[in-house]
DNA sequence: GTCTATATGTGGATAGAC
DNA sequence: GTCTATCCACATATAGAC
């Protein structure tokens, strides 16, 4: 089980990262996290961009695993887009976290080339869903007033991301709900 | 003209806070650009904090005035939304910076209570202004299909804000545009 | 009101023993 | 793979001279 630390070491980042921000987080905090030294981090990940690299890999890898395991148990446009929101509503754990890309986005100038790459490559890919998802919905008709996919899914995604900030900002979750609610009442 | 360093210290904090969130500025930084001491900036704002909430405050202060200049030169509802969306555009900066709010409510868990008060009356106000606004159209019919103002507002801050974050994160201010473009449309 | 000098803590990162 | 020990840069903050 070799793997275990550097997993370990991944959630607690991730935790971290989106209850922080980029540079909130430190080695230091994992460290006494995980329960071995600081230096002992370098070996899984040499420096931050590569840790800050691994993590947006793998939050893309799980939330593009999710897409398609939605894509399995929901038929409707709709229902598709309800189990996406239940997944944002959860990431902002009751305003006390971030989704891990709006974190990272408001750290930009923190980030290195790498990092920023894997987060567009995040956004391209939710982005390219929602768009798929808001066009099946103008042929399976379960969702209202579909006029432009593409317009869709950026204003949808801002929604939900702007919905994360306003339930962190008051660290109250009704503030999420109340951003999507307008949103919600359009899928039947 | 003893309020000249103060100035220059809080637009330089306002412009470096904006760019690189609450962890990510410092008193060097701010030193460097107004031309004094690191020390100094302590005789004017004796701590982060301090300088934090002089900044929201300001910063408040600020689009509150705006919000009032808006009423007056805008009649209609609709108008007076656009003028507003234009100030969110402009704030972005062509996804090199973001509204002051946005970046401290990334940083959350870095501010101190006093910070956080501040965070929430900024938002309160612009939330307000954008219902009041928004039950304005109601009556003026200049926005299309509005049914709850409160809603209403709590949608569009979230996408504008998250608007911000998408350009941002992507550094293209078409981001920001594709995000807002349909509620753009309902005003006619 | 600004300076020099300094305190004190913490950041990420490295060398080398075990 | 993890440790101790250490480096160096930088953070906020303070004391006291000018």
């Amino acid at each position: 089980m070799p793997a275990k630390t550097k997993t370990a070491l991944l959630d607690s980042a991730e935790r971290s990262a989106r209850s922080r921000g980029f540079d909130g987080f430190s080695y230091a905090d994992l460290a006494a996290e995980v329960g071995i030294r600081k230096a002992s981090i370098h070996h899984h990940f040499p420096t931050k961009a590569d840790l800050s690299v691994a993590l947006m890999e793998r939050y893309t890898q799980e939330l593009k695993e999710l897409c398609h395991r939605i894509e399995t148990t929901e038929v409707t446009a709709s229902g598709r887009l309800q189990a996406l929101i239940h997944q944002y509503r959860e990431a902002h754990n009751n305003g006390k976290s971030l989704c891990l890309c709006v974190s990272f986005s408001a750290s930009r100038d923190s980030l290195n080339q790498d990092v920023i790459a894997q987060l567009r490559r995040f956004r391209g890919m939710v982005l390219a869903w929602m768009e798929a998802t808001f066009a099946l919905g103008q042929t399976d008709g379960t969702i209202q007033a579909v006029e432009e996919p593409r317009l869709e899914a950026s204003a949808m995604l801002a929604t939900l991301e702007g919905g994360q900030l306003a339930a962190r900002a008051e660290e109250d979750p009704d503030r999420f709900k109340a951003a999507i609610a307008l949103l919600l009442r359009r899928l039947s």
